[in-house]
DNA sequence: TATTGACCTAAAGTTAGGTTTAGGTTGTAC
DNA sequence: GTACAACCTAAACCTAACTTTAGGTCAATA
């Protein structure tokens, strides 16, 4: 059993938010002592684990309260709850895949700050394409446009 | 020369979208017919990639502008810029790996609710260890509690 | 000449996810 | 018995990044 500011450490999270998201109906089993103290359990952790995960993979608060409500109806649907995590972990391969292009667009602008350092001028640069641009960083520049 | 209609197809980004950046100085080379209608060029084009680009790599749009005012102000700040780049680039680096960290507590996830719906109950598995968890994912379910 | 479509502005509204404030209770330490 | 830390609530506030609204201009078309 851990008090709220236990918890608040171990996750670092403020405490007001931890009151947030049990507002928010994302502990479903949470248990209270007589005075109205919360009392979080390892099942209110291992919550707190799934939610940290579900928000970093882009689910919003109201969607994970619609998964933990799921998880308090048991295995009725389980199938549910399988389909929602193989359809994050094609979210979250998206997102890498989004930021893959980013990052590449990114090399190339260290690339072209590189150069335009070492010359002193970007004025002989052009934004688009330059002759002297590795190959690698071209086709990185490509992608980057789709 | 592109009308703000036009720049919104291309970008697929709504007109107001536009307008609001512009009104928090994103471009600042944009011309204006005598009517005050907005002419996107190529610089404009190339700005709003690079806004793009360091959207999705995190930055905010004062941060942006900020940039944009870098650009306006010639050679004298490539060296800022460069640096810029360098460190989105890490900020990058970083999302990946925390993006990767929790891809890696899905997979487990994946695997929890893919033996769960074989057995058709959650009721002998555990949500931090199991023996039959294969070796990889037992990797992946510690390596995503850090 | 009247209508239409594409543009303009300023200002108010929206949303998510918290955070802060103000005031109150509880349980132990001196 | 009083001071203190750690907890509680409801409600107001905050921020970023838009989005919507209301009202207006302008050029080409029917």
């Amino acid at each position: 059993m851990y008090s709220i500011g236990q918890v608040s450490k171990m996750f670092d999270l403020p405490i007001p938010t931890l009151r947030y998201y049990d507002k928010e109906g994302l502990f479903r089993d949470l248990e209270r002592e007589p005075s109205g103290i919360r009392k979080f359990n390892d099942q209110s952790i291992e919550a707190l684990r799934v939610i940290e995960c579900l928000k970093k993979s882009g689910m919003q608060i109201k969607e994970i309260r619609e998964f933990m409500d799921w998880c308090a109806q048991g295995d009725a649907t389980l199938e549910k709850r399988k389909q929602m995590f193989y359809h994050q972990r094609q979210q979250i391969q998206k997102q890498m895949e989004e930021l893959q292009k980013t990052l590449d667009m990114v090399e190339y602008k260290c690339w072209y700050y590189d150069t335009a350092c070492e010359e002193g001028t970007e004025k002989n640069l052009r934004h688009d394409f330059d002759s002297r641009m590795p190959d690698p960083i071209r086709d990185c520049y490509r992608n980057a446009h789709r």
